[in-house]
DNA sequence: TATGAATGAGGATTCATTCAT
DNA sequence: GATGAATGAATCCTCATTCAT
């Protein structure tokens, strides 16, 4: 997404030196509260509170509240964007581009956490252009993997969008991805590198197709949760 | 959950002949709001107006917001939970039962998709002991499938539950069918009998594993959204 | 205005003998401000604060600032308009109609100055099917008087309204007995009886046919404001 | 009013050759907008977009949001005011008189439209000293008038202003001419020079006294609105 | 059982104004 | 002369909840 767009969404500010990293700051701020509360339950008071503002001040820096989530989600999610699609354009086998777009998505899982987690589940939040922005961005990502999705079933690429089994196929695997959000925990779980090589191996493999591993490396421990 | 659980969290009412199609009304009313708009985006103004209650009235139903989810949950998912785990005490192979469990899953999904969704999406809306509850039904949710990928992973059942690789493969699978909620469109997706036969395959065999079925046999239209 | 339409409004109270002098009470606080300020100056919170309703308690009584200036209105309004109505059906020359219309007029201004302050200056503070449903009241209103002119004028009655001549001398006659809450002063000038005589003399008969009256019998005062 | 009044109420800019444009403009879309709207709904960040300005820099040339409306409504009045009392000293009868002032006020309302009206409606939102030095114009503004009407109705011009007669007939005449703001339409009333004999007729010899003259010589359309 | 009436806290947003630069 | 950045107060409105009846 070009500055035009941005202009054309209504964010007057944060271009300046003096204020890109207040900016920054209260997007980073803004998206930590609503991974963690979601974003209708998230004030924009609290953000305030949280980053120091005046509550009027906040208002500086975006038109209302879902011009800061779609700023949150635009930046988080054009970034994504451009190194997967980079990354998929960089070539190799299927096998090879389903691993990297899967480590690349779980490497930005831990490094934006929050922020990708409002990407997930806060689009239906936005409305009109801003969520048509932002689903254009999605249908990128999506079509991403898609394209190596419908190779590993040996369907043409050319086709692939329009393929039901290879759209289906593709929204378990995301479905997988987008639902760690609900359940990883860094105490319990491998790292995110050999969860990633966990999924690899369900996708194009299936359960069967693992080997056995028992007993397995990472620290036993009663469930709590799920 | 038993009777003594349902006064635990301040029902008093919906016992009566009386009142018990009032109160299933208003949870189901309830649940549609809350699948459509979320949990926190629902008023109980609205769920009155939808339900031609009295503001006032809901109150004797439940004791608060709150407790009027934790009710949806709570029907709903024991209900479903009864269902899979008389399933999976049925006996038959771990790919018999697998399946199974997907279908019947599904089924619920098709039958009473609000309520399915809010038990997949706010469990974290609820707090203290009614969260626990329902976390408590999830977690032998949970459990029905992870022995059966356990099973499949040639993991002894008895360890399943503390056994990282199962729990991960698992959630897996969760995931690919919670997500659903985000995607499934009828009208261009197969049928959700269909969609399940087709989840199986990819849990089982992996996407290589799978035959090339070229053309799909659903209707053939240019994507929108993802 | 019937009751049905008064529904199709949202007022949801003020129809129980516990809430209708409530709602009175609050219209006629709320007429006394917006008449003093403007409604756009008037708060919400400071119709609460004079009348003793908590904020949130008023709006019990109406569904947002601007149904409560509807509703003002729509009481004054439709009251003055049925008496007019009622008083040009009671036949008598145009002479004779003119002056009781202006009479009327008055006498309404005198007891109800507040509320046909608002009536008068605050339409277009209206929107939608609210100022519709003013704005049909007030073209009812332009035609009692403009019958009488028109036939002043000697002109048709099936014709007047089509006629610009009429319209035209009948805002004049508006513009004259609206203009009064701009100056009006009772101190000052003579009672409204006398001045609806006075403004009967002049459209009658114009400022040359008055006959000369000094001294006049008002009180005599440095003038201060116009 | 002097530079010195004008110094005395804060306006520290607009003297330069290089701001006196810009301040024209900027008052010159003031007025626009605050006649379109009202004063207090009118906000200052309103008209910077309007005009171009910055925020900020709007304060160069007024001292608040209330110097901003004074700054018109004395640049307006009192050009107006300067026009009509030299009319006025001018000599001729009074009936002639009567029939320039009207002519002058309605040429002013064509050309000046929006000043015009604010200064007609927004007086009241002017305060102590910038509200005695407008009501002070207002004042004299009202005398060119109240001599003529008092010569008319044969009162000896030096006690014009005291006579409560002489005040209402004046008043009466304001009432019709402030009032046209709230309903002339250019395509559908004839033009203000025929308007303003319109008036004088009726302010002369009454409705009585003017000629039928069925059919009128304006577009015949059936009325909607008043 | 159920309603009508009311409250108080909190939410998003706007706005006049200021001040360092 | 003019701007960018920020503030704090005020505004409209919603909502979960309560309680007398």
């Amino acid at each position: 997404m070009t500055e035009t767009d941005n202009d054309k969404f209504g964010g007057h500010a944060g271009n300046t030196p003096r204020t890109a990293p207040k900016l920054d700051k209260l997007l980073t701020a803004s998206a930590d509260l609503m991974a963690r509360q979601g974003f209708s339950q998230t004030s924009i008071r609290h953000v305030a509170r949280e980053t120091g503002f005046s509550l009027g001040g906040m208002y500086y820096y975006f038109e209302n509240k879902e011009d800061l989530l779609f700023k949150i989600q635009q930046r988080t999610f054009s970034t994504l964007l451009a190194t997967q699609e980079k990354e998929m354009a960089g070539g190799g086998g299927a096998r090879s581009r389903l691993r990297r777009f899967i480590r690349n998505h779980l490497a930005y899982f831990t490094s934006h956490f929050a922020e990708l987690k409002v990407c997930t589940f806060e689009l239906e939040s936005l409305q009109g252009d801003r969520f048509a922005a932002i689903a254009e961005l999605r249908r990128r990502y999506f079509n991403c993997l898609a394209v190596v999705v419908g190779e590993l079933l040996e369907v043409e690429a050319g086709r692939a969008f329009s393929d039901g089994r290879v759209r289906r196929r593709t929204l378990f695997v995301f479905g997988m991805l987008n639902w760690i959000f609900m359940w990883y925990d860094p105490d319990r779980d491998s790292s995110v590198e050999a969860l990633g090589d966990e999924m690899v191996s369900l996708v194009l493999d299936g359960l069967n197709g693992e080997q056995s591993a028992w007993p397995p490396t990472d620290l036993e421990r009663p469930t709590s949760g799920i």
